[in-house]
DNA sequence: AATAAGAATGCGAACTCTTCTCATTTACGT
DNA sequence: ACGTAAATGAGAAGAGTTCGCATTCTTATT
């Protein structure tokens, strides 16, 4: 276990924390609801509380360590924060989440931002549509 | 009281939906939750159900009479429906909502979910900054 | 290695927003 | 005016998240 990284977040080194950091940077799916790291964490055979899931993800987005999402459907969704800045593109049907950076959109956001004489802090998009996958099933 | 927009929309003119109605159409305020509007019928003695505020914005929003967001904060805000798409810029400082509409944001999006190969159906963006006003105030 | 002090945890209660249930009321075609 | 189906209001319930607090851990200090 590695708690280098939570010590330079500033962070103690908890066995809750180490888990769910480990869990979140080995796992094959970058997108999780805090219930999603709960369930797994659970199935691993670790004992964590759901209040602390939440807790330590909250503390992980103000030390810069994930990215919190509001996708539809009203559970937060976090991320492995990976550096560069990105949107998403997510499957109405399935679920499957596609990410995209596009340097034209984030231009005109700044320029839109400018023009309405707002100080621009941040921004969402999110795409909505039918994957490439639920379109062939009828 | 005018029934006709909501016969049209194939709802029965019933009180609570045409106090609904006016009060959207006739407030300056164009982005309001649920409570927002329940709170102000209260307040000029109509006599609604918060439950049904609810549920008459929502069956507003499947007849497109008004639209649905989400902006940050955890709550559903509705505004009539005006015809013309647009998104939003929203400060966080003290809740002013602008609009816009970017013709090259919107291209964008479209190419990204073709790319993708995602069947686009819709898409949400928020800017969110410091509005004019509040850049004033230290 | 044992200790002490504060921080973090797990549990359930509480909270916010929204939907549901169901007895009562209302709309509207007849 | 009546009858029937639809809509309403009140409160319970549900989903997601946070809070409070007694207990357990971390970590700095002996
Ligand atoms: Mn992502
Ligand atoms: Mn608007
Ligand atoms: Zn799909
Ligand atoms: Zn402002």
């Amino acid at each position: 276990m590695d708690s280098s990284e939570l010590k330079r977040a500033g962070l103690k080194a908890t066995l809750p924390r180490l888990k769910i950091l480990e869990f979140l940077e080995n796992s094959d799916v970058r997108h999780m609801s805090a219930e999603d790291v709960y369930k797994a964490l659970l199935e691993s055979g670790e004992d964590v509380g759901l209040a602390t899931v939440y807790r330590v993800l909250t503390q992980f987005e103000a030390a810069g360590l994930v990215v919190r999402h509001h996708f539809e459907g009203g559970q937060s969704v976090f991320e492995l924060e990976q550096g560069k800045h990105h949107d998403h593109i997510l499957c109405v049907k399935c679920g499957k989440v596609d990410e995209f950076m596009d340097e034209t959109i984030e231009e005109r956001q700044k320029k839109i931002a400018k023009e309405k004489g707002y100080a621009m802090t941040d921004h969402s998009l999110y795409i909505y549509g039918v994957c490439g996958e639920c379109q062939k099933e009828e």
